[in-house]
DNA sequence: CGTTCCAATTTTGCATACAAAATTCAAAAT
DNA sequence: ATTTTGAATTTTGTATGCAAAATTGGAACG
């Protein structure tokens, strides 16, 4: 493992980054005791900024603090998991309606571009390139719409992250055949800068994705 | 100052709320900085819990880390706090509709009891009264409806706690003569386990007082 | 009088130290 | 064979120590 300590610069930031890529890349697994002692040698450092690093996670809800038991990876039930997509719901609701009130010519010429190699398609087959497209469409939004605290909210909690890391292909919920015409809606809406219209559509589409989890969580009993 | 170094049992956690209240007392001021060693002396402990807890507060943008340079008690603008209210009402709204989803019958009960001494008043003058029964009435409500990770981002990001901080009488934004009558209406549809009702309802009502901030800003320019 | 510079001082970020709490594990008891 | 006990070991929470960076304050210069 390469290690972090020899440089002389933020330590705890690029800890806390290199643990919740460990984490998300299931290098630590949920309910896990995090070892301070071992982890911190392994990274080259000492507890002080691994420790620095867990208490930001904790804040994220990726990781829980046990008061003298030590740092545990959390682990998401799929009810919490569907609360979090009814937190994206109306978060990335608001962040569409602000992106359409906020975005520049230029970039409502970016946006158009979204999805053009998808439509016209009678089947999208390529579900990996459409998953991919899928995000990077959510994530130019946010970069439009989110600001300071939405932003914040929307990066420390991981809704984005962890809503994609639901366990279906590659991360998507609802068929690629089915969501384009959502996706196309919300261009359509946040092109013509229409800060309603651009919120309610965004909410119907992860609307459906909730629905869609709930039905599976229904099965899964 | 008393002293929190004494028991032995998650100093951080008591820093914390000590720090926060500190804040929102301006015992320290927005802009200062804040002195590690002097009051880390002052609370009768070292300086890890204190910035432990003041890594804590850096999360909920209370405070400011600027790497080698310290931390500085936050400052927010008016554009801030209206981006605040509008968090607050998509959350508030999610809130409000989860909470009529939930609600029990005894609950309803007790909602049903909110604001009757301030009902058929010609005009409601005890400002600080109503103020009062306003902030408990939402408070009961995210009781209700706010679970997990949206009880987590309110209180976190103090976005309740720092709404009415807004400088008008007694944190009231909205006039009680006009405001009374959201509150009765959202009674009204949680009552009745009318979810959409009370998600709209209720982001109606804190449209209301974005509104007025946003002449506020207007004004003050 | 206002800048610029630099040495003295303070503060930060991290490592290390250490007492108290938690965990482990093997021997004793049931 | 299972449970209980408790001494040895590990881990946590906090304090302390220390090098490097930032700040300060006044002397030198314009």
């Amino acid at each position: 493992m390469p290690k972090l300590g020899t440089s002389h610069k933020n330590l705890d930031a690029k800890v806390y980054n290199r643990l919740k890529a460990m984490i998300l890349e299931r290098k630590l697994l949920p309910g896990e005791k995090i070892p301070q002692e071992k982890l911190a040698q392994d990274l080259g450092i000492s507890r002080t900024p691994l420790v620095s690093a867990l208490k930001y996670l904790e804040k994220e809800k990726l990781v829980q603090s046990i008061p003298r038991r030590g740092f545990f990876v959390r682990l998401f039930t799929k009810q919490e998991m569907i609360s979090i997509f009814e937190l994206r719901e109306v978060l990335e609701g608001l962040a569409a309606r602000r992106a359409a009130l906020n975005i520049s010519d230029k970039e409502i010429e970016e946006l158009r571009d979204f999805f053009v190699s998808f439509q016209g398609l009678v089947d999208i087959t390529d579900i990996k390139a459409y998953a991919k497209e899928d995000r990077r469409f959510h994530h130019f939004l946010l970069e439009i719409g989110a600001k300071e605290f939405l932003k914040s909210i929307l990066e420390n909690y991981n809704i984005i992250i962890y809503s994609y890391q639901v366990i279906s292909s590659e991360g998507l919920v609802q068929a690629p055949n089915e969501s384009i015409q959502d996706h196309l809606a919300i261009i359509e809406a946040v092109s013509r800068r229409d800060g309603e219209a651009a919120e309610n559509l965004m909410r119907n589409h992860l609307r459906k994705s909730i629905a869609i989890l709930r039905k599976n969580v229904e099965e899964n009993r």
